[in-house]
DNA sequence: CTTGAAAAGAACTGCCT
DNA sequence: AGGCAGTTCTTTTCAAG
């Protein structure tokens, strides 16, 4: 558990924003140099905060117009019902984010579809269906907003 | 809405695990020159299905060990109390991510905190006194896996 | 920490098939 | 659409203050 200085959280917050911000770019505008800001950089991505570089895929641009947030309970319990479950899970394409999580439920699930009838679809054919299944619970997103978060 | 062939969908799965590979070390795995692979990614870029890059930050390295998803009803109705909402839970520093939803809940959130203790004061202190908030639903992160999702 | 420089590599451009 | 060759820019490493 490393901590940052001010200059660092503004790097990471650059970064937030646009990973393709160029070393320079950043210096010049924190006032470093080339070298300074990618020293920093550097070093954090070996110290592991910076824990790698995605791509954001526009969903909405590719016919995924749908989005849901499910809530499931499993029925069953156990450690086999988890396994069972993660595999199952894991190999249905328009899931999304699989989140095993305490509480009222024991997943979350990230679930993209064309549109509701298509979302439908994928409800009843592959999550009602997979093993272990109990409560379901669902949330249409709307908009959803990002933002930095905490650095320290 | 672009539809793309099996080779643009390659490159995106490629560039969803890291973004930072290049046009050319892309262009070697899926049989393609820099520029062919370049140009494909530009392609995608301009559509807005590549709709940006951005860093992952490690919480856990920062001491945010604890990640709570939170669904929270509003009490009240109305055009002025999702916008006062809105406005007053994007000012809580631990919250990440905030999506207005449809269905149980009226919005989402990502909360993180260092410990248990520590979300316990975000919740009380910043959450449970948001304008218009009535039930709240927490759900206590444990393990995450983000999966491609479907491309088109 | 900085500046400056140099080598390697990646990004980008134009032309051609 | 793709490849080849060349130019420009960034990254990456170095020496020195």
């Amino acid at each position: 558990m490393i901590d940052l200085d001010d200059l660092d959280r503004a790097l990471l917050r650059a970064l937030s924003v646009d990973a393709g911000i160029s070393a320079g770019a950043l210096g010049r505008r924190f006032g470093l140099s080339q070298p300074g800001a990618w020293r920093r950089i550097k070093r954090l991505e070996e110290a592991g905060v910076l824990a790698g570089r995605r791509i954001e895929v526009d969903r909405a641009a590719l016919g995924f117009g749908v989005t849901v947030f499910l809530g499931v309970k499993l029925a069953t319990r156990g450690r086999v019902s988890l396994e069972d479950f993660e595999r199952a899970v894991t190999a249905i394409p328009e899931v999304q984010v699989v989140q095993h999580v305490l509480g009222v439920f024991d997943y979350r699930l990230r679930v993209v579809a064309r549109d509701i009838a298509d979302f439908e679809r994928v409800l009843r054919r592959r999550i009602m269906t997979l093993p272990g299944v109990g409560n379901v619970e669902a949330n249409v997103l709307l908009t959803e907003e990002r933002r930095p978060g905490p650095l320290g």
